[in-house]
DNA sequence: GATGAATGAGCCTTCATTCAT
DNA sequence: GATGAATGAAGGCTCATTCAT
């Protein structure tokens, strides 16, 4: 699997050695930065960080907005790398929930992910849909060996599951620093995610829904 | 349901009439468009919408900060008084869960929600944690209503019980325009929070923990 | 003498008995405000020490800039009239060194003062240079009867004696804390003023100019 | 006199040509502004005289008041290396007084330098101080000279010829365009400064302190 | 006549982006 | 291809002054 930044576009030049450290650097920067201080760091703090000039930045991305879309799509390929690991080596049993936990534990970037698919909703872009449709990919196949091994809920479909973890990281985000609540919380979702059938009808709350 | 905008403060003089409508004005106005744009949005922006010059709005709120924090109790203040009218017009059994409803119904409001109680825990001034701390009290009596009458699981806390709606929110504010995903996302929250007893124990995902 | 702050302008209203008040009070507290926080200190400020409304300040002075000038009239003629006052009561060989001593040693006003002269000199109002022209007659008389005395150097004139004040202000007011240092300061100005004839000739400093 | 602008500090980068030239117009421009119009001018009429955009000013200041300070020090150090060169190319006994005059000379900016010392008094910064601190052994060594040469009344010390340097700029600002005053005010504090001893003593101004 | 709310021009500062070196 | 200086459009906030109560 590589780790490959260079667009795929054809024709694109190949970067010089020291352009495509660069860039490899200032996306790793931009990520860290970005996630400790939030979208609105500025990008000569970036360029700083990255021992780089200012100008620089611009040359490997032309906008900030592309900076950050560079930065949400390197996040969500690795997250459909790590789930295509995990769907390997783990029976599908486990996989999807040690998905969850991989992504609710990765705690400097909780937020991160979050923010970053909700801009990623907002500013869909051609290359965060195609990298979003990779994590698709991988998360179908997560959530369909949980369904066939019966460890999850039959009425469950990929969109609400992308919904649930980003909702999920926003819960745990919002107790930091509460772990006892923090661990109850996540048993609450996953809980509700287990295999029952139903309950989508009707407001009625009364009674268990899950047979 | 009183929309009385003065502020409790006891020596405060009351404010002038039409004082009194611009405060209203700017508070309605400021919800609106930070929950459009985002917290970004500029206080010019804001004075523009209320037919007001820009140091009115510094008049009445000193600084952007305190504007977003009066926005946020209002909001806080708002839901406060919903949950204890569920609490009262509504059976234990439902109320919890009507109150879900209502929150998470609120479309406008729903990423604003959020967001306000997420910027709350950055910035816990003494009046937002008040107002905070007044819709804690009704969230612990809409849970003990419930948990008494068996509908909710027992281990839950009213900490976890804030962050699962804020988490929600979140949630669905990613399903916006995906009315049958919202739909089971919701019930996959909600069969979570049902009576069934731990599950908090390990991350062996194996079997329903809800006996 | 009256301290009548009612201008003299003929066919002026008399003013009512609680804007009399108001009118003296402010001139009051603008004085003090002005002299701690400096020419920049805003109006509202000013109106807030003197339990006032700000559109009170602006009946009275339409401008902060007339306040500032009524200020420093009030400074001039309260000077005039302590100078006149000195001439009355001590020797012409003592009061115009008496007089000297007395604005130097009113350190509250010590800045106030020169600052206000300065401003003075830049905005010329016809008030100001009427005020500024009984201070003027005053220290003439100050002036002649120290030289028919013999105890100031006869080749003085009242312009220079005020430049020479008002200098003499600044440099205490920078040697605020250091009373030896100041002592001897003034010690330079006052030896400097006595008479001697001349050193007027060139700048050849070599030799006392005082025979 | 060298007019170099570089920052003397050692890990400093030295600047681009541009940047020098940049920075060195501004410091220019902004004591010239300062001078005339006060501290309170405002950064955009600098940057506009220095034809350069209001971001430059700030790329080469970060505030307001750092952009003062560079002001002042530039001040203080021109000064005192002026004054190093008249102590070397003068003899003592005229080294002193015609520093004074270079001082009182320099029309555009007697103001200035007044205000630049008052605000150094105020607002102490390292380097502020450390240009003082410059200025201040200039000052003792011409002042040394003078009272061994028996010209200067030797009970003075370096605070407050310092503070009479201010205050005769501010008497001499004060008697612009009345040169024949200006010429007897100068001779009087010349005179003030000459040898004599003591006539601290008491504040009794009568008879002649030197003897 | 007093009050204080409203106003808009202006100030300092930041930031994404472009240009000369 | 990298660098960092320059740029100007905002943004938050203040203040003298005007207007409705």
């Amino acid at each position: 699997m590589t780790t490959d930044q260079t667009p795929p576009v054809a024709g694109a030049k190949p970067l010089r050695a020291d352009a495509r450290r660069n860039r490899a650097r200032l996306l790793e920067v931009a990520e860290a930065v970005f996630t400790a201080r939030g979208t609105g760091a500025s990008t000569e703090e970036i360029a700083r960080h990255a021992n780089v000039g200012i100008a620089t930045v611009f040359r490997h991305f032309p906008t900030k907005e592309a900076l950050l879309e560079a930065v949400l799509v390197r996040r969500l390929e690795r997250l459909a790398e790590e789930g295509r690991r995990l769907a390997a080596e783990t029976g599908p049993t486990d996989a999807l929930f040690a998905f969850f936990d991989l992504v609710l534990d990765q705690s400097p970037v909780k937020n991160a992910f979050a923010a970053a698919l909700a801009d990623a909703g907002v500013d869909v872009r051609a290359a965060t849909s195609e990298a979003g449709r990779a994590l698709g990919q991988v998360l179908t196949a997560l959530l369909d060996g949980a369904q066939r091994a019966g460890v999850v809920r039959r009425d469950l479909e990929v969109p609400e599951l992308t919904a649930i973890l980003v909702g999920t990281c926003r819960m745990l985000e919002h107790l930091d620093g509460h772990p006892e609540s923090a661990k109850r919380a996540r048993a609450v979702v996953r809980d509700g995610l287990r295999a029952c059938t139903g309950s989508v009808e009707g407001p009625s709350p009364h009674g268990h829904s899950c047979p």
